[in-house]
DNA sequence: CGATGCTTTGAATCTCGTCAAGATGTGTGG
DNA sequence: CCACACATCTTGACGAGATTCAAAGCATCG
């Protein structure tokens, strides 16, 4: 039986995700009941820019990227997201950005003015989602700062501690990159030349290494946390 | 009279400002009730990095702003704040950023458990607080585009946008710039040398002008915006 | 009116972006 | 399973833009 296939009402919402943090079994029968899952091979949108959209997304399985473009054609990523992250809250009537996956994703859509409404006589739910708009915010902040603030190579050190934070079955042995250099320089706001000369950089120092083209090990840690530079 | 001898229930809220909007005068008055009218010189924090603080503020007069200080020293400004802004809602118990007045500035201090317990029957307030938050994220995502693609006098005329939109006052005859060129370069990511130049860059072009020193004129709105580049 | 701090300008340096070429994978069809 | 085509990634050379260091101009405030 394959996961599109399991009735929502089925469905085992994994309790370490945000959304579900500490529900009862009610609150989580209330939550499969407007949920449906929802399956997206790689370099799919689950919602473009400009677009007027009430669904938010819950990653189960699979990797994909928050991106903005602006009217001259520049792209900025702004997050990537993985299997347990939240997105689409909105309180705008436009998308401010697109959500793009990168490998085949599946994710519960729920429809936001409904999920609004469990809120209602949910606080642990209405809890869990004012934290998630608050982690959204705290990343956007780090974002700014590390932007702001940091060459490439501590740019791609900042890169790397937040998949060891963010990215589930990331381990200083291995990371897997399942994202383009192109993907990483738009989020890191460089080029892809920068990032790759970077990451040669790092190498060249034995701070990383590079065992296949999406894969990346941590040599040094200590040394990528410091020019993380983020407490 | 002056204004910290206004005793709280009587003070008057401005309507338009973004907590208050849309609230019926018994709201209001609840508001008014838990509500502390404060008053910082100017170079003062309201509060700042890495405490644990309960209090939220909204500016009635004044400029602030928002800082972020890193381990290494370094200093993201994350914004600037004007008259009606609202700033100090955390979910996290230690402060991630201070606020330090540019100006003497009086600000309404709210205990954020009381104001809280006021949107469990304020609908309104609560939509109002949400729209607050929204607009943080919106402001956040939209310095992450400038810092990660922007040259240094598009930066300038990003600046110059938000100032318009968000600086009570403000017009394309002029702007007042109660921040140093310092505060400038810390918000745009760049260093104060990088910020006069750039100026200077847009004066030759007469895009714009700098009557005084902390003073500024629009001379070409149109380029400004288009520089600027957003939407 | 001098002292202090902020701002501007100049020159040298460095980092990153751009353009171009070559290397390395990845996928497809024979 | 191999060979070819196409994508992506890396590396090099060069130039533009930003930083750094240094000095000089301008305000403001005692």
């Amino acid at each position: 039986m394959t996961p599109n296939e399991l009735p929502p009402a089925t469905v085992n919402f994994g309790r370490n995700y945000a959304l579900y943090k500490g529900l009862s079994d009610a609150e989580l029968r209330d939550l499969a009941d407007i949920a449906k899952l929802r399956i997206r091979s790689e370099q799919q949108y689950l919602f473009t820019q400009h677009t007027t959209a009430d669904q938010v997304f819950n990653l189960v399985t699979g990797t994909a990227l928050v991106e903005r473009m602006s009217s001259s054609g520049r792209r900025q990523v702004l997050a990537f997201l993985f299997p347990g992250d939240f997105v689409g809250l909105s309180n705008s009537d436009l998308r401010e950005y697109a959500v793009k996956t990168l490998t085949e994703v599946t994710a519960y859509e729920f429809n936001q003015q409904k999920l609004r409404s469990l809120t209602e006589t949910s606080p642990q739910l209405k809890e869990n989602m004012k934290d998630i708009s608050a982690n959204v915010l705290a990343h956007a902040l780090d974002q700014v700062f590390i932007l702001g603030q940091k060459k490439a190579d501590e740019r791609i050190c900042f890169l790397v501690m937040m998949f060891l934070q963010r990215m589930p079955g990331a381990t200083l042995e291995h990371i897997d990159l399942p994202m383009t250099r192109q993907d990483i320089a738009d989020y890191l706001g460089l080029t892809v030349e920068t990032v790759s000369r970077s990451l040669a950089k790092l190498k060249r120092e034995n701070i990383i290494s590079t065992p296949s083209r999406h894969g990346l090990r941590v040599e040094d840690y200590d040394e990528v946390r410091r020019l993380a530079d983020i407490e």
